[in-house]
RNA sequence: GGGUCUAUGGCGCAGCCAGGUAGCGCACCGGACUUUUAAUCCGGUUGUCUAGGGUCCGAAUCCCUAUAGACCCGCCA
């Protein structure tokens, strides 16, 4: 095999990074500060694909640092953009705001300053939650500073050959009638409708028309005011599929990720960076969506919205950073239920970096423990925390709903999972409660009974139901079964399809006695 | 119309993006232990890694073509 250098630690983060290093170095571009910048949309509920893009992002910036460059994330909230219609749970009375900017439309829980805050918060928490550090901007700032005016202006003296290079690369011809920037209406404060057809460039100011538009299926109204914006003093924003070049340019940003969906305004963006500004764009990388498990893309009106919040709920925000780390590439499936699997493969990893498990391949090896130490922001634990299967926890929260953490605790030490009761482990124990309580609704399954279990059951439920409390029902269980002519085997099976819904469980006697034999019984007598 | 992704034992998937013995979970089957029970241990099948070509000492992995499915764009941000 040629043995190929590692770069960083390995992963695809690293190579990401060194393409980036070669690429400056190339373009002799100052190296002193990277920026690497992540879009926040503030439109709508920000789901776990829109924390993906910063925590990407932010993977990047710390592979620069482990690479010996300094770098920052800048986390660019894009709350100019106007509300293009109210999301699925939002109170109607937005309505009146659609085609707004979403930074002048008043926050509708009324705890932060727009509409637009309030979404762009939801984001900013879910990074905080999970440890990621960013400088965060705003796009409402951004414009009111006049941080953009000179790209604009270049960006409209040459609209025409941008608005025709935009038909040759996408196929969109919109903007070789119209300018590729949207003053907000200085009647009616709505983007979108103003539609801007001449730019008198001596003094900066568009010439525009407010007028009805037609935004998704439904139709604004415009409010028929003409007038003229000046670029430099009044509001409005660039059309998106020039605006990332003027930001790039005005940021000096180096790197910045994006979702297939965008893929043609990043081509566009990236000729009118180069072509138009004459600074050569950031380096990318592309990400496919996260979809739903039927394979349809993550969107609030269907109700299958994944927030970070949500997620960290169920599962702790190693097992976000582990599936947003873990690979780039690829469409995915996700929902709550890779929880699980995401938290034990986290306590995988773990164990390889700890050499608790042995990988021969060195090239693997190296990679997994960077993953690990990716999810871990490059400043891993100096040693392992405790393990614990999580889908037992699961199992083990599904049975015990009252006392909970004593409870379950006390099963763990059985077991012989755990010594002592830990801190740590409550935590674990209430997310995975938190999972059993909401996804895993224990389901009535069909169970398949011939006569004989009939009766054995039959039995088994009047020894449940005595006053007595049997002495050793694992016993007799058994005798019941035995003496009835059922395999004991089978008979334990049948037990665990009623009480667990699976072929297999705990020693059914404790288990018994912990979830109630009266509740037991009656449960089983549902079969009979 | 343009683009992207996916295709791996019965099922679900990992491995692919830095080529080096095809793996995991579940299911199923057989065996060990006559009360074994989140059982444990051992063994198991026929995986043409969608098809065809190419590069290479070597390809599931890289390149090209084809087929099927999904998604995105062609409103807008």
């Amino acid at each position: 095999m040629v043995q190929e250098k590692i770069i960083g630690k390995g992963t695809w983060i690293d190579k990401l990074a060194s393409e980036l290093l070669e690429r400056e170095k190339t373009l002799g571009r100052n190296l002193d500060l990277i920026r690497v910048e992540s879009g926040l949309g503030a439109s709508g509920i920000p789901h776990i694909g829109s924390l993906g893009d910063a925590v990407r992002a932010y993977g990047v910036k710390l592979a620069l640092e482990n690479l010996g460059y300094k770098s920052e994330l800048i986390a660019y909230s894009d709350d100019l953009d106007g509300l293009r219609k109210v999301p699925e749970g939002l109170p109607d009375s937005l309505q009146e705001h659609i085609g707004k900017p979403v930074s002048l439309i008043p926050d509708p829980y009324g705890c932060h300053d727009s509409y637009g805050m309030h979404m762009s918060s939801i984001l900013l928490d879910g990074l905080d939650k999970v440890g990621i550090k960013y400088e965060f901007r705003r796009a409402v700032d951004t414009y009111k500073q006049g941080l953009l005016k000179d790209h604009i202006h270049t960006i409209l003296q040459n609209s025409v050959k941008i608005g025709d290079k935009i038909s040759e690369l996408v196929g969109q011809e919109k903007y070789q009638k119209y300018l590729p920037y949207f003053p907000v209406c200085a009647e009616c404060n709505r983007l979108y409708t103003a539609e801007a057809t001449e730019y008198i460039s001596d003094e900066k100011k568009v010439k525009y028309k407010c007028h009805d538009t037609e935004i998704g299926s439904k139709m604004i109204k415009g409010c028929g005011h003409e007038g003229e914006a000046d670029i430099t003093k009044d509001l409005g924003k660039l059309a998106w599929k020039v605006e990332f070049a003027a930001r790039w340019s005005a940021f000096d940003i180096r790197f910045e990720a994006y979702g297939k969906d965008i893929m043609d305004s990043v081509k566009v963006n990236d000729w009118v960076s180069d072509e138009i500004l004459k600074v050569p764009h950031p380096h990318h990388v592309k990400y496919e969506m996260f979809l739903d498990k039927g394979g349809k893309k993550i969107s609030k009106s269907l109700g299958n919205v994944i927030t970070a919040q949500k997620w960290l709920e169920y599962g702790n925000s190693k097992s976000i950073l582990l599936l947003l780390y873990k690979r780039i590439t690829g469409a995915r499936e996700l929902g709550f239920d890779d929880i699980p699997s995401l938290m034990n493969e986290y306590n995988e990893i773990e164990d390889t970096y700890f050499g608790r498990i042995k990988v021969d391949n060195q090239a693997k090896l190296t990679k997994l423990k960077g993953l690990y130490e990716y999810v871990n922001l490059l400043n891993p634990p100096k040693q392992s925390s405790i393990h614990i299967n999580y889908r037992l926890l699961i199992e083990l929260t599904k049975i015990f709903k009252e006392d909970r953490n004593e409870r379950v605790m006390k099963k763990l030490i059985d077991y012989g999972v755990i010594k002592n009761p830990e801190t740590e482990v409550e935590k674990l124990i209430e997310i995975a409660g938190n999972y059993s309580d909401e996804f895993d609704e224990q389901e009535k399954i069909a169970v398949e009974l011939d006569d004989t279990s009939k009766k054995a059951l039959d039995k088994l439920v009047k020894a449940l139901q005595a006053e007595e409390e049997p002495e050793d029902i694992q016993n007799t269980i058994y005798q019941i079964a035995k003496a009835n002519d059922v395999q004991p085997k089978d008979f334990f099976k049948i037990l665990y399809q009623i009480i667990l819904g699976t072929s297999r469980g705990p020693k059914i006697g404790p288990f018994i006695t912990d979830i109630g034999r009266k509740q037991v019984a009656k449960t089983l007598s549902e079969y009979l």
